[in-house]
RNA sequence: GGAGGGGUACUCAAGCGGUCAACGAGGGCAGACUGUAAAUCUGCUGGCUAUGCCUACGUAGGUUCGAAUCCUACCCCCUCCA
């Protein structure tokens, strides 16, 4: 077991914000593990590779003999996180929380290990408690300080609407931690005010405030917004190996080390060294490579991620063509098909107006020639490979 | 309840009777360069039976040879006052 130093200098990796600063080494001095908790929402969990920062850390706890509480917001979820949002959510079914649960629980058992790892719904506790008890929680907190709240103090000023149910969310969070007594919660930056309210709420009654730990939003594919399925910068975890793969290869080398600090189960010497050894001449592809394998090998194994590297390898290094190409069949109407229709056809292009601009900026290629002319036509009866852009390709059958 | 401002393409944002499929920026896509990088440069960025036609500027009507631009009604959003 390394020293409560070493412990700290790995569990404080790539967070935001240890809070207090030094609070983690007393609760690790305390010899006994610890309970930490990560709370989640219940709507349908579609995890991209940022939500693992969090889970990688609640993994390091694990490792450490911790006790982590996957919390799942059932309860919560019902009032909706007024975090930078405003519209009202609809509320889920217990049968479409009960999926979303296991959803998330398939996931998230890539990386935590299932033994070890417990997994709470804040309606056990919540569900009970009534309208004189959630008023008794609400007076152990005031308006003053709920209004410390970035987002709630900006909309109380600039005179937006802050609905009386969401200065309730923070308070039923952070009582979850007193009913689970919660030594450690982690949590995005985003949470960091609800995170410290469980820390008060803790205190009130009577229980030793838990360490508040932050870990930031991921920085998405393009470096600089943060990873979201709707800005499309994302990996999602059950992305083909393929595909994970290229996407890791394509990001920056500035990126390539932020996901090593937080992706990377590969110690901090580790890649101080491999830092080092591209300072001296390594080609950063190399090192990007080693990430994209561990990163691979982690959602599915070491031999897909090995193939990852190899179809990597030969597709763009080598320039081939990839081994799988969908196949496609289309009818030629009059014994030949125009270009534009039959790329459309094959989905490689949206529209015929779209394939006309591809082929005008010499995109199109068939079998590796490019298409110069706009209105060429096929053949029926032949096979041949159509592509668009560096990535886009179909084997397409003209009948 | 009263007064005022606004709704334009993926987003922001010009336009305020014709030359507007709509300036500009961002994003996206493509080409060059490369490590499928990044940065940079260039081009494209509604659809189609394709050098023309159709559909689009909150919704529905109207005025006009002609409307995103003017008028009317309606819907929605915001600001200020109560």
């Amino acid at each position: 077991m390394s020293s409560i130093k070493e412990q700290i200098a790995e569990l404080s990796r790539g967070t935001d914000e240890v809070l207090p600063e030094d609070g983690l080494e007393a609760k690790l001095q305390q010899g006994r593990p610890l309970v930490v908790k990560a709370g989640f929402d219940p709507t349908a969990p579609d995890l991209h590779i940022g939500h693992t920062v969090l889970i990688n850390k609640m993994r390091q706890f694990q490792l450490l003999g911790h006790e982590v509480v996957f919390l799942i917001g059932d309860f919560t979820g019902m009032i909706g996180d007024p975090s930078g949002k405003n519209a009202t959510r609809p509320p889920l079914t217990p049968e479409e929380i009960k999926a979303n649960a296991e959803t998330y629980e398939s996931q998230i058992f890539k990386i935590l290990d299932p033994e070890l790892t417990r997994v709470e719904f804040n309606s056990n506790w919540m569900g009970d408690m009534d309208a004189a008890g959630l008023i008794k929680l609400a007076a152990r907190h005031t308006v003053a300080r709920m209004l410390e709240r970035d987002d709630f103090s900006k909309r109380y000023k600039s005179g937006q609407s802050i609905s009386i149910h969401e200065f309730l969310y923070p308070l039923v969070q952070g009582y979850d931690s007193v009913a689970l007594k919660a030594d450690v919660e982690l949590g995005g930056t985003d949470q960091k005010f609800n995170l410290l309210v469980g820390r008060q709420l803790q205190q009130d009654f009577g229980q030793q405030p838990q360490i508040v730990m932050t870990t930031p939003l991921l920085e998405g594919l393009d470096g600089v917004q943060k990873m979201s399925k709707s800005l499309g910068n994302y990996i999602g975890i059950t992305e083909s190996p393929g595909e994970m793969f290229g996407k890791l290869m394509s990001i920056s080398d500035d990126l390539m080390w932020r996901y090593f600090e937080v992706l990377s189960f590969r110690s901090l010497d580790d890649i101080a060294a491999l830092k080092k050894a591209v300072a001296d001449g390594m080609n950063p592809r190399d090192a990007k490579f080693e990430l994209g394998m561990e990163i691979v090998a982690r959602f599915h194994d070491e031999a897909a991620a090995e193939s990852a590297r190899q179809e990597f390898i030969s597709r763009f290094q080598k320039g081939a063509m990839p081994d799988e190409i969908p196949e496609v069949s289309l009818d030629a109407a009059d014994g030949k098909l125009g270009i534009a229709h039959l790329l459309r056809g094959a989905g490689l292009v949206e529209s015929t107006s779209e394939a006309f601009r591809m082929i005008k900026q010499g995109a199109v290629k068939i079998d590796g020639e490019r298409v110069e002319d706009r209105a060429l036509h096929v053949e029926a009866g032949s096979t041949h490979i159509y592509q668009v852009g560096k990535r886009k390709f179909a084997r397409v059958t003209l009948a």
